[in-house]
DNA sequence: ATATTTGCTTGCATTTTGCAAGTGCAATAT
DNA sequence: ATATTGCACTTGCAAAATGCAAGCAAATAT
């Protein structure tokens, strides 16, 4: 089924061709605040993604190693979806892709206090943050 | 012609409705590693982008003020376009995904040089950097 | 004067996205 | 035990974006 194709050896390109859509990075950006959620959690998302297309993304996100499907502890009928590694390895991406959205449009007032850690101590944020996703994911894995 | 639809307030989502396609990020790596291209350097890189999505996106690119069209100095046939301040502010994005497409794909040889300068002093070569695509647009704004 | 280059536009096929409704299984309520 | 709801998806079809090939006007080259 998840036949890559590349449309080019360049490192941009290839990273696009994973995550350069509409609603990948959204997901992701879900993932990165909740540290876990289940479909039901991002079909809530202001976003309003369309049920069909947040199966398929999400299908495609796990495929290349991006998210993992765990589990949920309470119920079987639930999912837990999480990031790996190579997802919180997005981090420093999602910082930048804010960084650059304070500098050129409005950023609603609760972000506020968030851009503002970002602005003055982003690689103490990247550090720890990173860490905490980490380790949430080794938790809910040996669980 | 340019209304903006935005899905939402977040700045991540309001950042991918600007250049969260296939193809707008491709454009802007191309005027950060060519500081200028004309309409047909588009045309001619590897991933072959289809000329009239390289028409909408330029316009699209543009009306955002993430680039600017000026007259080629050579003739009056030709258009350069390049980076805004705004554009070349996505640099530090553009050097995350190159990071991120070297922890997790195979990189072409000949960028190697590029990937171990930002391992080693990412903040240095982002600030010499921007100055440099700075410094050439002025000059041709001048021009 | 004629051909070619350059930056597009136009028409149409294909693919991706969006919307609404439905399906199947698990958990809960009766 | 049976019905009802909740949850994670699928399915069918309309709309939009993308891809491909050809065309076109203005500027330049011959």
């Amino acid at each position: 089924m998840g036949e890559m194709k590349k449309r080019s050896d360049c490192p941009i390109s290839s990273s696009l061709d994973i995550w350069g859509d509409k609603w990948s990075l959204l997901i992701v950006r879900d993932l990165i605040f909740s540290m876990q959620c289940t479909y039901g959690d991002f079909l809530k998302s202001e976003e309003k993604i369309a049920t069909n297309i947040l199966a398929t993304r999400l299908q495609m996100l796990e495929s290349n190693g991006i998210i993992t499907k765990l589990d949920h502890p309470d119920s079987k009928a639930k999912v837990l979806y999480q990031l790996t590694q190579k997802g919180i390895d997005l981090l420093p991406l999602m910082v930048e892709i804010h960084l650059w959205a304070d500098k050129y449009s409005t950023i609603p007032p609760e972000r506020n206090a968030i851009i503002e850690e970002l602005k003055n101590n982003k690689d103490e944020f990247l550090k720890s943050y990173s860490k905490l996703l980490k380790n949430h994911q080794l938790k809910d894995q040996i669980e």
